[in-house]
RNA sequence: GCGCAGUUAGCUCAGCGGUAGAGCGCCUCUCUUACACAGAGGAUGUCACAGGUUCAAAUCCUGUACUGCGCACCA
């Protein structure tokens, strides 16, 4: 006999390993099939896979499994993403641990080291989501990296047709930048969080001595680069005084005083000071106004373009300074405390500087339009839809999108410039390397994946490579079709595209879904899915993000090592509803743990009864009440189930067959088996044990594979057929329901649960055999129960039920009532009187407040001139029910006192 | 500031017009040869608040309050 408690561990390894080895989940185009297809939100080759990729990973493996038991053409697509960014992010920090910087190495070296990590991490990520047990097959050749060859090529065609296309342009922009990263940031890479600090009230006076104008700034440092003073045109207080010249504080500049709409008069002083090359609305304003940018921040976040005793201090240190300054000389009119919102980087939570910068971005309005219009039509689809909304307004709203990116690990841009034509463009780092381009002073590019043999203008052969990378996301919105081989015309491509269903987290929605469903539509001449489906994050117990610093963080793998994969996948599974956050908890993953025991155990008390060896069993079923019913139960499961997955309802799916399993199945078919499994009928009985718990197996293995395939294996040699692995089988068809077996097994679920109940309130030892009486009225009610009288017998551990019209209740003796019954339990000793009155009363207090209820409605005209018919007859069966019951109870009371 | 979600049993959440539900936790009994990772029984709720619509509202509408999340240039 095996073991009481399954142990997830072996077996689950066991399977991992099969079905890798026999590549069950690799595809090829079958004409013959539709095909189902979901490409992976490739995991950043950033380190360990944690809870969120579990939940994502989980929830597209029910999705494909499920689709491939329908018997579609199931496809999901592995990959690794090479994450840019975050990326280089962890390298430099490893780094740090040996007291280096990436420029100790040099990009060469660093590159090197990093493709190195990329064979490390990968293969521990592509080793963890095999361990989750998802149905994607990992062997090196079917699994994509955003920066292989293949996709190298992509990305380039990409880049070389928006360019051809004239959607890809450099140019001088307001850009966010991180001066931890070093690099530009598209907008949507930047978070805001509010944060404490100071409004600054600053002097500036006219130079002809005529007063002075006060500013309001949360960045007094920003002035040395100030070009202008702004207010609103209309506002009176500075009536007549813009076009004055004012004198800029700290130096010897001269600045305008102007009038400007993007000034709120409202607004402190009413003043605002301009400094274009460092605010996104001074920056527009200096547009305007034809101001000069003058960057008094570098790239390093330090002070430049000022006077020298400012110069090299970070932002800090010169706001500190300058305050000192302005105060010193009288210029500073107030300090209030405020709080506003800041911009930090998403990735390392530095401040963002906000700069203007000569950077490479595509253009956005016109790939945005058709994306926004295929969400609007219904070509795209959100689950749950309340997505759509903000996606199209996001579309809608869109600014440039800026892609390049002042990093070494990515896919470098691929334009060349010529040392000798491009001239002033091109400037170089201490080491001789080419590190910035400037179109505005001459570079110019030519556009080639390798580096052109020849400069097509002077013919000469020293072309260097343009120093930034492309915005990791520029390659992810390709991998819907990237994956397949595009721009090449693969036989893949034309099966494949376009996907089913994308699964993702809410939280990329822009970054990475609205990007796809752009270039899907630009390249692919359609959407990339029509589905999306977005989930939640998964958080803590008390519904805090998961955090390193915070201690809450939960590992996926180690849940894995507690509880099985199976236990978590459960416990996800049942918690991830609406696209809502998941809070999760070890305690959440015991009920999976739990339920994956209960299966097992199902298999061993089967086991028990089966022949040694095996062989399939009669095709002969049994068809007595409990075997129609569970028949039917099951028919309605699978039904409900089915009708969830529909609509992406994975929690209602699971849990319509764990209820099957646990309080029909288990709870009550099965203790009804076991005397028939002693007697004539065993064998049929086993027979149709075996194919609701297969069937049932069936259904569940999306949600738990590892114990459904091994239970299945074990069990299949009884079948009369069988696939050799359950993950090809079939899911099962629901079959016919509402045959009646329902009701009448209700009634008798219900006479046995009045028992066990009086059973337990006048603690009859659990073991102890006992007679029942039962009286009714109802002729045709008795007959049914003495039909049934075995199922009492046994579930309610009766020896003798004694059935009648004309029963009494015996003396000593406690009542229930159920249905048509009066239910008498005789007892040995004295019966305590005050506790039957008060269980009695109890119940009659329930009864008595429905019947008053009903009566109340049958009796309200209103109600009865305007309620459905269907509803009216409900209630009057209703109060005939409880009018019957009352009086039941009514007469035991009475006999009591 | 605008928008979107949420507010139901101690906790996490279902239910979304016709008698308030599940899982976990809690209480009582039981180690009955599938399972104590179990079985049987039990307790627990002005369904956030205020109006409205309706014969009937946890469920629909309006507003309020909190909570969370997006978006936004208020210096």
């Amino acid at each position: 006999m095996l073991s009481k408690v399954y142990d997830p561990k072996p077996v689950e390894a066991k399977w991992a390993e099969a079905w890798q080895a026999e590549r069950l989940f690799i595809s090829a185009p079958n004409p013959d099939r539709k095909p189902f297809v979901v490409v992976i939100p490739p995991p950043n080759i950033t380190g360990a896979l944690h809870m969120g990729h579990a939940l994502n990973n989980t929830l597209q493996d029910v999705l494909v499994r499920y689709q491939r038991m329908l018997g579609r053409e199931a496809y999901w697509v592995p990959g690794t993403d090479h994450g840019g960014i975050a990326t280089q992010n962890v390298m430099e920090k490893m780094l740090k641990a040996e007291g280096k910087t990436r420029h100790d190495l040099g990009r060469e070296e660093f590159l090197k080291r990093t493709w190195a990590w990329y064979a490390e991490c990968g293969n521990t990520i592509l080793g963890q989501l095999r361990k989750l047990g998802c149905s994607l097959d990992l062997n090196a050749d079917n699994v994509r990296f955003t920066m292989d060859d293949k996709r190298a090529a992509s990305v380039f065609e990409e880049f070389r047709s928006l360019w051809d296309k004239k959607l890809i342009y450099r140019g001088e922009r307001m850009i966010n930048w991180c001066t931890r990263c070093g690099t530009a940031l598209s907008d949507i890479e930047v978070e805001h969080e509010d944060e404490k600090s100071k409004l600054w009230h600053i002097r500036y006076a006219f130079e002809d001595g005529s007063g002075s104008v006060t500013v309001a700034t949360t960045r007094p440092e920003t002035m040395l680069g100030d070009t202008a003073v702004a207010v609103h045109p209309e506002d009176e207080r500075y009536k007549g005084k813009t076009g004055k010249k004012l004198k800029l504080p700290l130096t010897d500049r001269l600045i305008p005083l102007l009038a400007d709409e993007g000034v709120e008069k409202g607004f402190g002083t009413g003043a605002v000071k301009v400094t274009p090359a460092h605010d996104p609305l001074d920056f527009e304003i200096g547009q305007r106004h034809g101001l000069e940018n003058i960057r008094i921040i570098s790239y390093e976040g330090k002070m430049t373009n000022c006077p020298e005793k400012y110069a090299g201090l970070n932002v800090q240190a010169a706001r500190k300074l300058i305050v000192e300054d302005l105060n010193a000389a009288g210029l500073l009119e107030k300090e209030e405390h405020y709080k506003h919102s800041v911009s930090k980087c998403s990735r390392c939570n530095q401040h963002i500087e906000p700069l203007v910068s000569e950077q490479w971005f595509v253009k956005m309005k016109g790939l945005a339009a058709p994306a926004a219009a295929a969400a609007e039509n219904g070509d795209v689809k959100f689950y749950p839809p309340s997505w759509k909304k903000p996606f199209t307004e996001w579309l809608g709203n869109i600014q440039d999108w800026c892609i390049s990116r002042q990093i070494w690990w990515g896919h470098r841009i691929p334009a060349w410039y010529c040392r000798s034509c491009s001239g002033a463009g091109l400037k170089f780092s201490d080491k001789g390397e080419l590190s910035r381009v400037s179109f505005a002073q001459g570079a110019k590019p030519v556009i080639s994946f390798a580096k052109p043999a020849a400069c097509p203008d002077c013919g000469g052969t020293d072309l260097l490579q343009d120093p930034d990378v492309l915005d990791t996301w520029f390659s992810s919105a390709l991998w819907p079709f990237s994956v397949f081989g595009w721009p090449e015309k693969t036989k893949e491509l034309a099966y494949y595209y376009p996907t089913s269903v994308l699964v993702t987290g809410y939280e990329i929605l822009y970054l990475w879904v609205a990007r796809m469903v752009m270039s899907g539509i630009e390249h692919m001449g359609k959407p990339p899915f029509s589905q999306v489906y977005l989930h939640g994050i998964v958080r803590d117990k008390h519904g805090k993000k998961m955090s390193k610093s915070l201690g809450n963080v939960i590992d996926p793998l180690t849940m894995i090592e507690k509880y099985g994969t199976d236990a978590m996948r459960f416990s996800l599974m049942a918690q991830t509803l609406g696209g809502k956050d998941i809070p999760f908890s070890d305690d959440a993953i015991i009920g999976g743990r739990n339920f994956v025991n209960k299966l097992y155990n199902v298999a061993r008390f089967l086991q028990m009864y089966l022949p040694e060896t095996p062989a399939p069993l009669t095709a002969e079923r049994p068809g007595e009440l409990a075997d129609r019913w569970i028949t039917e139960r099951f028919a309605g499961a699978l039904a409900r189930s089915k009708a969830a997955m529909a609509e992406y309802d994975l929690p209602k799916a699971q849990d319509a067959l764990y209820a099957f399993v646990w309080d029909e199945l288990c709870d009550w078919y099965l203790e009804l088996a076991k005397p028939r499994l002693a007697g004539p009928d065993k064998e049929k009985v086993l027979g149709l044990m075996l194919d609701l718990f297969t069937g049932a197996l069936k259904a569940l293995h999306p949600f738990i594979p590892y114990i459904t395939e091994e239970l299945y294996s074990t069990l299949k040699p009884y079948l009369k057929t069988g696939e050799a692995f359950l993950l090809k089988a079939a899911w099962p068809e629901p079959g016919a329901a509402g045959t009646g077996a329902s009701a009448q097994m209700e009634e008798l679920m219900a006479v046995i649960t009045q028992i066990r109940a009086a059973r337990a309130q006048f603690e009859i030892p659990p073991g102890k055999q006992i007679k029942v009486l039962a009286a009714s009225s109802d002729p045709a009610a008795l007959e049914r129960l003495r039909t049934g009288a075995g199922y009492v017998k046994l579930l309610a551990k009766v020896e003798d039920l004694a059935l009648g019209a004309d029963i009494q209740k015996p003396p000593r003796s406690v009542s229930a009532i159920s249905g048509q019954f009066n239910i008498y339990v005789p007892m040995d000793g004295a019966v305590d009187l005050e506790k039957e009155k008060a269980r009695l009363a109890k119940e009659l207090e329930r009864v008595q407040r429905d019947s008053a209820q009903c009566l109340e409605r049958l009796r309200d005209p209103s109600f009865m001139g305007h309620a459905p018919a269907a509803e009216v007859e409900k209630i009057k069966a209703r109060a005939s029910d409880t009018q019957g019951k009352m009086e039941r109870l009514t007469a035991i009371l009475e006999e009591l006192k």
